[in-house]
DNA sequence: TTGAAAGCGCTAACAA
DNA sequence: TTGTTAGCGCTTTCAA
């Protein structure tokens, strides 16, 4: 039943399945040898050769299996990355980076979802140790619990034993004995400079809202947070930290309860942009105006930061440069393979946009 | 060089490649065959030797070669999905829908970006097929290029000659004996309702700003546009339509060069909801109110529009239903194989978000 | 219920 | 410069 391809009909060689490197040889009167050569282009071919089989390619439409090129080399040449959600603009932005990086160094990229699961991010990690990628990638705050800690130190085990590598993008380390590489922004630093920013314009009593509680990136803003109350002198109030979660509706309704109480702040931090977008909105239900009324700042500079009315002062994650570097350092071969030595940490700076919903305290 | 595991070091196998079925089957006592049986389940294993393989399983952190899985079985179980850009939300959401879906029928999303390169595409689309992806989605509006349009064709039938299939995500048809499916929206009818609306409102001079020129998506809705005004009986004014680009910079660049002509409009059509934040900019910038002096409109429904101030009067397009779709299509079996006759193609419904940015033209 | 063995399509020695 | 051949790790007959 081996159907041979008419030539009038490029592209579309044989019945189900797509002509295969032999069918190549066979149409150039080669072996598959010279035919892997050819296309890999590593080894001298001739000149005459090579055009009747790159001839033969395009008549048959011949694309190699990849599948078949990764089992018997090396390399997939494919990088993973798993974030929570591919419509969120702050996962989206890393994965934008990841993916240009990745492209730019001849890589495919394999994005997953995982829609806030823990569970199964693990299974996705397993997922493209399955697929062999060069890499994995995985983004965003982390829990602490320390069973999820071990399951995923030891797919970092696994996947250093593979040759490929662990990469945490904007999550803390799984601890100094596990093999993995670390890229992260300055979650601290940022929420330290808008609090003092804060501060500067007067405030005293800052309301802080959001981000759920034992997740890393909390931890790390609300440390910020109190290191800028700190070094100003000024009291930690435990009424005024309120976490949660990092959705806007969180800040919504938060905000509405907390507005009922009179906790007497002149300033509202979210914990991220959505949650600030989510506690503007409640504030303008109440006809409370910002920043005349009511400061606010937010985190992360996603694109609603600038599109809101105010426009939100918040702190610039550069999301993009981040996914870039990740792929980078995946990638980067280690000097010595255990010299843990080495520069396998990255980390980004952040800084304050100042916009709109910023303004001195009323005079009370 | 054979190195046995050491039962208090889990998943971390062999040297430098992760453990193989081979290892699984020896550590187990049993034959790789049987090994394969039990990890695929589809053929009975006694329980206690599934049991043995199990433990053997976990105590190497193995996990299946899917290359070799491939090279071997039939199925690949991903599907590749090539959009404009990551970070673009139209194309997010999109994707976001494929992944979804994808995720819920077991199998894997290969996300590729084109940045808006035909060239580009064209050779992700043959990235794909190395891969043997179950199906590949392209999504967005396509050029016009015959060239371009042939190599598309060329690809759809070495796809569907693979067992694969193309599918067209919002973009026209390659042709009628191309064999792809098909999913989109209703951008004509949408546009014809939105311009309708506007008509409705009492405007008379409407002009259309953006979307490239010769592309589908952009000749879909300025059909629609001009079909409504034909229904009312109103003129339509080459003057009045401007072509471009969908980006929110192009709104902006060209609202300000047409403020300065005196066109008489009083509302606008944005290409998009990107231009329409463009031209709501310049607007604000000249101090012309919306809506009171200026009614805007936008397409898509992005998340943008809602942002807004004033929010957005939009045609809402259910982005996330059509990646869903795409990929149940993709994935259906076809019911003969040849019999183009069955529902390949799906269209879902546009319909439009009345918000705040239109209200009745001023009396002039 | 289990094992042996033949591929899947390709790359990379090793020969010629 | 080219050909031959031995795997890569898995699934799937065919036998036992």
């Amino acid at each position: 039943m081996t159907e041979k391809s008419s030539p009038t009909d490029p592209i579309h060689a044989r019945g189900g399945s797509g002509a295969t490197i032999a069918d190549v040889a066979q149409a150039a009167g080669v072996s598959v040898a010279t035919v892997s050569r050819a296309l890999s282009g590593n080894y001298p071919v001739a000149k005459a050769t090579r055009e009747r089989i790159f001839r033969s390619v395009t008549d048959l439409g011949y694309v190699a299996n990849a599948h078949a090129r990764a089992l018997a080399g090396a390399t997939t040449r494919t990088v993973g990355i798993i974030i929570n959600d591919v419509a969120d603009p702050f996962f989206a932005y890393i994965a934008r980076g990841v993916e240009r990086q990745a492209s730019a160094e001849g890589r495919l990229c394999l994005i997953t979802a995982t829609h806030g699961d823990k569970e199964r991010e693990l299974a996705l990690v397993d997922l493209m140790r399955e697929q062999r990628t060069d890499a994995v990638i995985v983004v965003g705050g982390a829990s602490d619990d320390p069973r999820y800690r071990k399951q995923m130190a030891d797919r970092a085990r696994a996947l250093a034993a593979a040759g490929s590598s662990l990469v945490l993008c904007g999550r803390p380390s799984l601890g100094p004995d596990v093999p993995t590489k670390m890229v992260t922004y300055d979650n601290e630093g940022g929420a330290f400079a808008i609090t003092d920013y804060l501060i500067s314009q007067g405030h005293r009593r800052i309301l802080y809202v959001g981000g759920p509680r034992d997740f890393s990136t909390t931890a790390s803003r609300l440390a910020g947070f109190y290191r800028a109350l700190d070094a100003r002198g000024i009291e930690r109030d435990p009424a005024l930290v309120h976490e949660g979660a990092f959705g806007r509706g969180f800040g919504y309704s938060r905000m509405r309860e907390l507005l009922d109480q009179d906790l007497g702040f002149t300033a509202v931090f979210g914990a991220n942009d959505l949650v600030a977008a989510g506690i503007l909105e409640a504030l303008e239900e109440r006809g409370i105006r910002v920043p005349q009324d009511m400061s606010v700042v937010g985190y992360d500079d996603v694109p609603v930061a600038s599109e809101l009315r105010p426009r939100l002062t918040t702190v610039r994650v550069p999301l993009e440069e981040l996914g870039r570097e990740a792929v980078r350092l995946a990638l980067a071969q280690s000097p010595h393979d255990a010299g843990a030595s080495s520069d396998n940490t990255l980390t980004v700076g952040t800084h304050i946009v100042i916009r709109d919903s910023v303004s001195p305290p009323k005079q009370s």
